[in-house]
DNA sequence: CCGCCTCCATACATATCTGTATGGTCGGAT
DNA sequence: ATCCGACCATACAGATATGTATGGAGGCGG
């Protein structure tokens, strides 16, 4: 039998589903009980108000952002770089772009937002001087490459198929070109 | 005397100025009727529904973003490509980051960004190609530029000044370097 | 002066969402 | 068996938004 009592963790994962869905608009003690087909009364027992569940949702979105992306980088491949543009490239982006927008609102998404910029940022420009690159050139690049995973993702209009061999061959030059003159 | 009655362009010239300083979600007439010291009654005069008062905003808000600047770009500068990239890099950026916020949401929204985001894409990508790249690799790095300009826009992690030569100067190698191998 | 047209105020009905208060149900410990 | 606590339903008050209906205020042609 699926349990019918919740958890706050079951209302986070609901709110995350619904975020991705929907956008940061469809966070709201309404909407997401009848989603969840119980009564706004569950909603307030976990929480005291939408302002910490909206805490909560941007707490664990911060986990399953970073923290799992990073390990499993860290994990499997040997090309670290090559594998962060892959998976980059290539992630869904629904969950990053609702909470992206929602963050343009509401100070507190963003300043969640800007938290995760930081980290993803020094974790690439590392990647570089690792790669071999002096330490302001690697940031100028990791900005750069940063800059571009957000632009492609935030943007609806992706390059066809043939296109990407070129763009991603671009990426890689970018950021493993010494600097000849 | 200031005449005191208010005209649709009024009005949107006041949500493009509350979208830029408020995000999306204060495209009301609740709210700019507040905003504007007069009730709803004018609004609904001036515009059948929210939805309407909408399209017209992000009408105008195209005319704003891409017809003006290409206007001034064409007209003024030598360096076409140079004068663009530090326009947009320079720019502010508060009304975009609303509208692409909006545009996660609303689909109206979306589809006159997507529109925007192909114009401007094409625009950079003819420069390249009148600079002396293959059509091939211009259109990837007129994409890469492009998703730089979006990343840097919607992020509020910017490069400090002594950072800021470096990335530039690294953007204007992506845009003109020969491949060499 | 009169009536019309433009623009706005006011009032009302309705919808959605929040937060609280209160009571109900069910399982498990004693 | 009962009592307690976790979890949820229901009902209420209030805030905020939309859209409509209706009634001015004020300029302007006839």
């Amino acid at each position: 039998m699926t349990d019918d009592r919740l958890t706050a963790r079951d209302w986070v994962d609901a709110g995350l589903k619904a975020l991705a869905r929907s956008g940061f608009t469809a966070l709201k003690a309404d909407t997401l009980s009848k989603a969840l087909g119980v009564s706004r009364g569950s909603f307030y027992w976990h929480f005291a108000d939408v302002g910490t569940f909206h805490a909560a949702v941007l707490q664990h979105w911060r986990e399953v952002t970073y923290e799992n992306v990073v390990q499993q980088i860290e994990g499997a491949a040997e090309n670290r770089l090559a594998a962060l543009l892959d998976r980059a490239f290539r992630a869904d982006f629904h969950l990053e772009r609702a909470v992206r927008s929602w963050a343009t609102v509401e100070a507190k998404a963003g300043a969640m937002v800007e938290a995760v910029d930081a980290k993803r940022l020094k974790y690439i420009r590392d990647l570089l001087v690792e790669g071999g690159l002096a330490p302001a050139q690697a940031a100028a690049r990791a900005r750069i490459l940063y800059w571009a995973y957000l632009g492609h993702g935030l943007s609806a209009n992706k390059p066809k198929p043939a296109e990407w061999r070129r763009v991603l061959d671009e990426l890689a030059r970018l950021a493993t070109a010494q600097k000849t003159g």
